[in-house]
DNA sequence: CGATAGATATCT
DNA sequence: GATATCTATCGA
C-alpha cells in the first residue's frame, strides 16, 4: 500500500524522521527491487545553505522542489552519480528529503546484478549506490510516488531511543547550516553510509 | 585507515 | 569556468 499525499506535505524534518523504517519500492520491467529506509537527511530550501534550492532558488533542476510533496528529486553529481530525494511540504516551499541507507528485503539478485557486486552491505549503504541498486537513474526525475511504480510503503515502527540524530554528510560548503542536526539513521543498522561517533 | 582520482550536468 | 547531498581504489 503506497503511502498517501498527506504524509508527504508535512515539514521535511519530520518526514526525514518518519521516514525511517518504511519500505522503498521501484518496480520495473526487470523486476521490483525494495528495501527499508535505514538513513535520511532533511533539506529545506527557505533557510538552509546546503539546499540546491536556497532560498528558494528557482532552476530547471530544482523545479520540482516547488511543487506539492511527494514527488522524485533525481540528479546527476560528481560526474558520475545519481542522488534520490523525495520533495516534502507543501506547493511553494522547496523541500526534500535525501535516502543516504536502504536494507535490501527484495529483488537483492537484481540489486547485485545492477551493482556489479556480491556483497550484501555494499549494495545500497549509500546514496549513489541505492540508486544504482534500484534502477534510479534521471528517467525518474519528478515522477509521483503516489501514482507511479516508484514508491513508499508501510514498514517497521522505529522507535526514538533506536534513532540516532547527526550533522550531515559532505556540505562542508553550507557554512553554519552545516551543524543542523537533520540526519536521521536507525541505530546500530549495518546499511547506514557512515558512522558518526556519539 | 586516509588520500585522491574519476567525469560531467548544472549554474555563474 | 567552477563545482558538486559521492564512490572506488590505491598505498601505508
Amino acid at each position: 500500500m503506497k503511502l498517501k499525499r498527506d504524509f508527504y506535505l508535512q515539514d521535511c524534518v519530520k518526514v526525514a524522521r518518519d521516514l525511517l523504517g518504511k519500505v522503498f519500492v521501484h518496480e520495473t520491467k526487470e523486476g521490483i527491487a525494495k528495501g527499508i529506509i535505514v538513513e535520511t537527511e532533511a533539506y529545506n530550501g527557505a533557510i538552509d545553505k546546503a539546499s540546491h534550492s536556497y532560498k528558494y532558488k528557482r532552476t530547471k533542476r530544482t523545479e520540482i522542489q516547488f511543487g506539492l510533496g511527494g514527488y522524485a528529486y533525481v540528479y546527476f553529481i560528481y560526474g558520475m552519480h545519481f542522488n534520490i530525494n523525495i520533495v516534502t511540504g507543501i506547493e511553494g516551499e522547496p523541500q526534500g528529503v535525501l535516502i543516504r541507507g536502504i536494507q535490501p528485503t527484495y529483488g537483492i539478485d537484481l540489486m547485485k546484478e545492477r551493482r556489479k557486486t556480491d556483497n550484501l552491505i555494499n549494495l545500497t549503504n549509500g546514496p549513489a549506490k541505492l540508486c544504482q541498486a534500484m534502477g534510479i537513474t534521471k528517467e525518474q526525475y519528478g515522477m509521483d510516488l503516489c501514482n507511479s511504480n516508484l514508491y513508499i510503503e508501510e514498514g517497521i515502527s522505529i522507535e526514538d531511543k533506536d534513532v540516532d540524530i547527526t550533522k550531515r554528510i559532505n556540505i562542508d560548503y553550507a557554512a553554519e547550516d552545516k551543524d543542523r542536526l537533520w540526519r536521521f539513521s536507525i541505530k546500530d543498522n549495518p546499511f547506514v553510509s557512515i558512522k558518526v561517533k556519539s
